[in-house]
DNA sequence: TAGTATGTTGGCGC
DNA sequence: AGCGCCAACATACT
């Protein structure tokens, strides 16, 4: 499930489960007609410890002792998880495990999970990394005000990493619903109380998810359903719970958009253009 | 069966 | 050039 608040809590289970430990083991699981370059390169290169996770937006990078770093995109349905032995179950791309410690898998169902086996540790230059906008956890006021200052609807702005990093759906349209603001706004339309509502809003989601699923996230790889701890997030027709007016879905650009159109009402007519200018005007040169 | 899914990317058209 | 839209990617579930 990842958007930057799960790729955050899988940068802190493996520094919890395998960083600093002797490595014994790596495997790779992916079959032979679907073989990866990069997962086979990690595997090759024999690492005897994973020295560093870092993250950045929904981006992380697992430094090895060899000099070696993994970059690792999760995709839609990469997790880690830990297996105390016994037979691989499907969808695992790849293994590793300490001494004295159960297998950590790499799951990956859709495998959308992308991987590059960079041979430096400066991750940082890579396009992967070098293309990302501010981690979103870290943006500042100014990088969300220059974030959402050019054209198109906002909800898609926020869903663009080069402009701000770690947002998926689901923060987009939580921190739209909760600033009150409609989805379908022109993103530049903003005011700057507006940007810093929806900043706050978007990082108070995000940091709900962090301690909610704190030590909890990342669980063995059955595991029940769990509930929708979202306010409009997947929950079309459910009541506001707000309002109680029926939560509407729409679709943009070509991803769901969830909101409650009479708290996200759309920006009255008269006052667009002199937020907009007055937004503008105070960044000039 | 058809529709939908938390993400990214490349191609196409404006 | 830059931007938006959409299909594609692979699989599971309702």
């Amino acid at each position: 499930m990842p958007e930057l608040p799960e790729v955050e809590l899988a940068a802190v289970w493996l520094r919890s489960s395998l960083v600093g430990r002797s490595l014994e083991d790596v495997a790779d699981h992916t079959p032979p007609n679907r073989a990866n370059a990069d997962v086979a390169a990690l595997v090759a290169a024999r690492p005897r410890m994973l020295s560093a996770v870092r993250r950045h937006g929904k981006q992380l990078a697992l430094d090895f002792d060899t000099g070696h770093t993994l970059l690792l995109h999760l995709g839609m349905t990469g997790r880690f998880a830990h297996r105390p032995s016994g037979d691989v179950p499907a969808h695992v791309r790849f293994s590793m495990r300490a001494s004295k410690g159960p297998w950590v898998d790499f799951v990956d169902v859709r495998r959308f999970g992308r991987f590059t086996w960079l041979p430096t540790p400066d991750a940082a230059t890579h396009p992967a990394w070098a293309s990302l906008g501010p981690d979103a956890l870290e943006a500042a006021p100014a990088d969300w005000c220059s974030a959402l200052s050019r054209r198109g609807p906002v909800k898609t702005a926020l869903l663009d990493q080069a402009r701000l990093a770690g947002i998926g759906n689901i923060y987009a349209n939580e921190g739209l619903f909760l600033a009150g603001i409609d989805p379908r706004r022109q993103a530049a339309s903003l005011t700057t109380g507006e940007v810093e509502q929806l900043a706050s809003a978007i990082v108070a989601t995000m940091r709900g998810t962090l301690s909610r699923e704190a030590g909890v996230a990342m669980r063995y790889l059955s595991e029940g359903h769990v509930e929708n701890p979202f306010a409009v997030y997947g929950r079309a027709g459910e009541p506001c719970p707000r309002c109680g007016a029926p939560v509407q879905r729409i679709i943009q650009a070509g991803r769901s958009t969830f909101l409650c159109p009479p708290c996200q009402p759309p920006e009255p007519a008269a006052a667009g253009p002199q937020r907009a200018t007055s937004r503008t005007g105070s960044r000039g040169p």
